[in-house]
DNA sequence: CAACGTTACGCTCTTCGTAAAGATG
DNA sequence: CATCTTTACGAAGAGCGTAACGTTG
């Protein structure tokens, strides 16, 4: 078995199970990696890919089994060569955050430049996506940690470390009735058309049970992952805004009123999730304590620790 | 990097850096397996060995840690063709138990001939040794399951399931004070050489912390892994035996008496070990069950499900 | 017939084993 | 000087790419 053909099922299956585009991503002749995959599978002595015909149409059960186990088996490669580069030079190498569109937009800017400045020799990438891509990326190994709320604890292939604690506010146009009508409740929010972030209101995210714990539903008219999305449309009257606090700006938005709601919705907490079996390099650590000081390289390793 | 270069230094390792010896079981020619360790030292750009001239000395600290993922690769390659083993012939293979000799001789026997009728075709290997020997040999994917008593529970690699409990007796010849000396109490054992298992008294283990707890000091003049070792010694006079109660045939052992001391230990549990990352083929959840009742298949992945 | 997978074949690069030389203690 | 590691070199083998062929929808 050669880990080549790991790496070649691995891409069969990421492109759709289409040896061609496969091929292509591996910068390889597609002949060669269908022969590596019919080389693997006789010498394991079955199939990984079920075919009709000559296109394979899914994977078969030991195919499924096979393939997280070449998964893992890729992520620990990659592992072996972070360590080299970790002792060859330490301060040089690659950093892919995945985050959230209000984290990179509103929370990660000081952090990420003053690690800029310690790190200047370290190629930094921000990957955004909802919380559930940001999640998976990290699990697939695409991105080094992730940043996002509540929803990416659920994987159990990440150590997910509690960063910071956050609510929300109602953003509106500065002449909107809400600006004056006293002390704002659900109720009054929920007569109003509502655009929030398009994952507020999927699965049991917190938004949403507090607004059908109290027997209402609102009435959500836009939804975007983009709190700059959301803020346009609220100027031009389309409804009222719900996000993040920290995603209103006091000096740029001057357009828009910020009405605190932290009195209707509990605290959501920010979470920064990092795969378990994953190399940590002395770099990410270092990340990882400018967006959470209380988290230094210690209590990270103790975290990681504990959580087997 | 290759597969084989993770082999060799997996081997070199194992075989406290020396590479001939390396060579020959990996049966392999030692210069390919110098030459490999140099080009993978050269790829990763560190000296994962440190090195006195050309003597290998030690591993660096990378060195280490690549080691550790290395190992993890192999145990995973060597996952990757059970499940191949296991879909196309799921009667037939091999199959590694760990575990003392008590054990072996006395507890296992039934299960492993209940096992070898109901799976003919694998081949059952059963590998002896004191607790931390059972631990490891399953730690290094020497031995695929371990049974043994308390230690092991300590790997976190291992997850270990709860197999049955059990006690203690002392045996003495039939002519011994003690056999008519009333109810035997802790003051009166420990006044007498004592012959047990020898890591009866290394470390915290329940008898050393019994007898302690008492505070007596107990005279142990002898010391066996065996359990018929230790009923030798015993025949011969040369002092009482402490072990544990199945290793005690009331048919074989007829020159010596047994007496019940399980008032004065607590019970003890023995625990099946495995790793958490292994795949486990169908055969040994059967022998799970077979010596684990209460452990079925859908029980075992539960555990191993929450065990994370 | 367009997209995709497999077979065939020649070329190149890698790996392996033998033989010999260089270090180490 | 016995043991161990590295260097050198020729032979065997594995993987790759091009081209041609067979299938699928």
């Amino acid at each position: 078995m050669k880990l080549h053909q790991l790496r070649y099922l691995h891409e069969v299956v990421k492109q759709g199970l289409n040896i061609t585009n496969a091929a292509e991503a591996l910068y390889t002749s597609q002949p060669g990696v269908s022969k590596q995959i019919q080389l693997i599978e006789e010498e394991l002595g079955l199939q990984i890919f079920k075919r009709n015909g000559k296109r394979l149409t899914g994977l078969t059960e030991p195919g499924q089994q096979i393939l997280n186990l070449a998964a893992r088996v890729i992520r620990d490669i990659e592992n072996i060569k972070r360590v080299g580069d970790e002792f060859s030079d330490a301060e040089k190498g690659m950093f892919t955050i995945a985050t959230t569109h209000t984290q990179a937009r509103y929370k990660l800017p000081a952090a990420v430049k003053a690690f800029m400045n310690q790190y200047p020799q370290v190629k930094l990438n921000i990957h955004q996506g909802n919380p559930m891509q940001v999640a998976e990326q990290v699990v697939s190994g695409e991105a080094d940690i992730g940043i996002a709320t509540e929803s990416i604890s659920s994987y159990d292939e990440l150590l997910c470390l509690p960063c910071y604690h956050w609510n929300r506010c109602v953003v509106v146009p500065n002449d909107h009735p809400l600006v004056h009508g006293g002390p704002l409740t659900l109720e009054k929010l929920a007569a109003y058309p509502l655009i929030t972030y398009d994952f507020a209101f999927t699965g049991g995210t917190l938004v949403s049970k507090t607004f059908s714990d109290a027997g209402l539903n609102p009435n959500v008219v836009l939804t975007a992952i983009d709190a700059d999305v959301i803020k346009t449309y609220v100027s031009l009257g389309l409804g009222v805004g719900l996000l993040a606090n920290m995603a209103y700006d006091a000096e740029r938005d001057i357009n828009l009123t910020r009405i605190d709601v932290s009195h209707l919705f509990a605290d959501s907490t920010t979470y920064l999730g990092i795969r378990k079996d994953a190399f940590i390099r002395g770099y990410m650590y270092g990340f990882i304590e400018l967006i959470a000081p209380h988290f230094n390289r210690q209590a990270v390793n103790a975290a990681l620790k504990t959580s087997d």
